[in-house]
DNA sequence: CTTCACGCGATTTTT
DNA sequence: TCGCGTGAAG
């Protein structure tokens, strides 16, 4: 990286007329935010009052007005897509500087920092990124060498205290100091820092060290900390009601220099205090910067003022809230629509024909819908009722690509060629597929190397002097040669990527097994490891010379499924709250308002938790544009059997002058014990006569219509079971050209080209998203879109 | 050391 | 209801 020494009291020019005409688009409020100098400046945006374009629009001006170069400006946003939009739309205001801006999550940002650091505090660049999922592993290994009972004491829990822990940024001697309440604790504190060193001796860090490593660095390396802050001349965090401590101590940190940081967010959506994120980062801003200018954004432009009284009533209720106005110039709207329904079904039911009725009537696109819940399980029956219906939808979260076992274990693979120190990937290859060295074998060769304190890779190497069973001990052999000569393969810097990912994969006979096996399921798996090669390739096109096997698992690692949301497409979405957040749509249901679903029960009820909840319910409402529906059931099948539900108390809450049942009229609070009754048998009959719906056939329509194939329809493949619909490969299936495909990484696409005959056929596919691709009919799992 | 079968726990929310 | 993980047998 370079760095540039810019004066900060360069001459300030006088606005050039550009300027004026480049702001001239926003309102004056907006415009002080985003003509704002130098100095502290809090945005507190309330729903939907433009504060991604005042952000896009104040990076504009700041490069306009010649205050900062693109590299200066570090923009930290939620998502990568956040980042990535706010990116194009500054592209489109002043052109291919913009790919030069500092832009991206946390995480993805401070990843790339300590790839250049790294050495400083002890890793080396090549370090592994840990995902939960691998978190738990470690954890669980550790718990088992302490001779743990892991059923009893469960990794996730003992995760999340260290989490929170470090998310708070406690050292182990101080969790072990103050918080210990149960034995739980105790042995969270235990394992806490024996994880640290295993993470270190690992040369990889969990999520969590993302934000902490780079403190770390800045406090250890004065240095280093004043190069980024004359480099990052211009700091701006969006969403910033939903940081935590680690993330507000580091921006604090490349602030304190210059105080050009501006801070946008809104206390009234702050939703992921599970995950450590702390209000009152927002709340005290103005204490840390005494002189900070402070810009309200309360004019809406997002929903009707029937939207926004709704959301009004609702956020009125928590306590612990600032007071804020927002108003809209946007006429009144429909008033909300209760929709009650006897069960799971029903709900799909009802709301997949508000939404065909919808379109038919008031000419929406699919793309306008968006079904929003509060867990990701309830989205199953939402996608077979669309499904059935012919209405098509994106999932968005859910299980995602890179989450599926047969990826994880390519991505181990990988990060075991650029990290061989990484404990946790090299356990799960070792022995995938078996080579005959088993847990024994290998616990074995674990305890020599903890009892040497040295990387389990190491010892590994030596393991023809070792004391251990012949056969693994042959296998432990092979399988380190394997390693070393793709390893070498990769250094040499003369084969391609692909290449060595291909060889690594065929001399492991990872791939082998799969197609040894032929079963439908094992070559879905083959597809997708295919798909996962069709991603390296990806990001050598999209990086360029800065492509390496690094910057793909760190890629890889950060990925999100909200990334590669297409709002364009015409689809219905389907995503939790949470997910939904910063996004909007003109037609938006939220469904499942029952008690300990929405709000989900703290099981203490805690007046904290239900603010959250409440917050969350504000986020939902404040999604809708033009027209909002609430939906509850009566009795909501869980783990297997039904369960009587009640409804939300959050409908009791809301000001019952914008919302009104079905039949136009206004909904009744007796409604919450007669309706929502307890009693399974009770409103049975009266609600099933109310409805036409086809009742869906439980046992017979699940199991005719194998779930995981039928979904990959749709949806993106992302989303699915761990098999895939293999009709694509095994012939008949024309591809015209000219017709619209769906893939699963890259999204939907036309067809531009072909050559070839049958399997062997070869599309070219030109993606909105990706641009042109040649793809193999035989592994690219195209489906045709009518 | 692998394979099969059964039992039990899961469903917050995510970088 | 279903998927995974643990336990015993081959």
């Amino acid at each position: 990286m370079r760095t540039f020494q810019l004066d900060p009291s360069d001459d300030p020019k006088p606005d050039k007329p550009s300027a004026e005409k480049l702001l001239s688009e926003l309102n004056p409020v907006q415009k002080k935010a985003a003509g704002h100098g130098d100095g502290p400046l809090l945005i507190v945006a309330g729903a939907g009052s433009g504060k991604t374009r005042v952000l896009t629009y104040r990076i504009a001006w700041l490069l306009q007005q010649g205050l900062a170069k693109p590299y200066n400006i570090l923009a930290l946003t939620f998502t990568n897509k956040a980042a990535a939009e706010m990116r194009d739309r500054i592209q489109k205001l002043i052109g291919d500087d913009a790919k030069r801006l500092w832009m991206g999550t946390f995480h993805s940002i401070f990843a790339r920092i300590l790839r250049v650091e790294a050495e400083h505090i002890g890793f080396t660049a090549d370090f592994s990124i840990y995902d939960s999922d691998d978190s738990d592993r470690a954890i669980k290994g550790i718990l088992q060498e302490l001779g743990l009972d892991t059923r009893e004491i469960k990794p996730r829990e003992i995760r999340f205290r260290i989490s929170g822990a470090k998310n708070q940024m406690i050292t182990p001697a101080e969790y072990a100091d103050q918080f210990i309440r149960s034995s739980m604790d105790d042995i969270a504190a235990r394992v806490y820092q024996i994880y640290l060193n295993r993470l270190k001796q690992s040369n990889a860090m969990d999520f969590d060290d993302l934000l902490l490593k780079p403190i770390e660095l800045f406090q250890q390396h004065p240095a280093i900390l004043e190069k980024y802050q004359n480099h990052f001349k211009y700091l701006l965090i969006d969403e910033y009601q939903d940081t935590n401590r680690a993330q507000y101590v580091v921006s604090k940190m490349l602030a304190s220099k210059n105080k050009n940081i501006t801070v946008v967010g809104d206390d009234a959506q702050s939703i992921y205090s599970f995950r450590g994120a702390d209000i009152s980062n927002i709340l005290n801003f103005k204490e840390d910067y005494p002189d900070a200018v402070e810009v309200p954004l309360e004019q809406n432009y997002r929903s009707t003022s029937m939207i926004l009284k709704c959301a009004d009533s609702v956020i009125k209720q928590n306590k612990n809230q600032l007071d804020k106005t927002l108003w809209t110039d946007n006429g009144e709207g429909d008033p909300v629509v209760l929709i009650e329904n006897f069960d799971q079904w029903d709900e799909g039911n009802r709301v997949s024909d508000y939404i065909r009725n919808l379109k038919l009537q008031k000419g929406y696109r699919y793309n306008d819908f968006a079904i929003l819940y509060r867990t990701n399980y309830q989205s199953r029956v939402f996608e077979e009722v669309l499904r059935r219906k012919g209405i098509t939808y994106q999932l968005v979260g859910s299980i995602s690509f890179y989450q599926r076992r047969e990826v994880k274990d390519v991505v181990a693979y990988l990060r075991l060629l650029v990290n061989p120190n990484d404990e946790e990937s090299l356990r799960r290859v070792i022995n995938e597929p078996s080579r005959g060295i088993g847990d024994k074998s290998l616990q074995g060769v674990i305890d020599i190397a903890r009892s040497q304190g040295r990387p389990l890779w190491e010892v590994l190497k030596e393991a023809s002097s070792l004391d251990i069973y012949s056969r693994a001990k042959n296998s432990i052999i092979d399988f380190v040669a394997m390693i070393e000569y793709v390893r070498e393969l990769m250094a040499k810097g003369e084969t391609d990527l692909i290449e060595v990912a291909r060889e690594l994969l065929d001399r492991s006979g990872y791939v082998k097994q799969f197609i040894e096996e032929n079963s439908h399921e094992s070559l879905g798996r083959r597809d997708n490891v295919m798909e996962l090669l069709n991603a390296i390739t990806q990001h050598q096109q999209d990086q360029g010379d800065d492509a390496s096997l690094s910057s793909f698992l760190q890629e890889v690692s950060l990925y999100s499924d909200i990334d590669d949301f297409d709002p364009d497409e015409p689809r219905v979405t389907l995503m939790t709250v949470h997910a939904a957040k910063g996004l909007e749509f003109p037609v938006v249901f939220v469904v499942g308002l029952e008690e300990e679903l929405f709000p989900m029960g703290g099981r203490n009820g805690e007046e904290a938790d239900i603010e959250e909840e409440r917050r969350l319910f504000y986020v939902a409402i404040t999604r809708a544009e033009k027209e909002l529906f609430f939906s509850y059931v009566k009795t909501r099948t869980r783990y297997g059997d039904e369960k009587a539900m009640i409804r939300s108390r959050f409908l009791d809450e809301v000001d019952h002058g914008v919302i009104r049942n079905e039949s136009g009229g206004s909904i009744s609070k007796s409604g919450r014990s007669t309706f929502g009754g307890r009693t399974k048998s009770g409103g049975h009959g009266r609600y099933q006569i109310d409805y036409d719906w086809e009742k869906p056939i439980k046992t017979g329509s699940r199991k005719s219509s194998n779930p995981h194939v039928v979904r990959t329809k749709k949806s993106r493949l992302k989303s699915g079971g761990t098999t895939f619909s293999s009709s694509t490969g095994s012939g008949g299936v024309e591809y015209p050209v000219g017709a619209t495909v769906m893939h699963q990484t890259f999204g939907p696409g036309k067809i531009v080209g072909k050559e070839g005959e049958g399997q062997e056929t070869k599309l070219t596919v030109f993606f909105k998203k990706h641009g042109q691709k040649k793809l193999a009919v035989k592994f690219a799992k195209l489906q045709v879109l009518p």
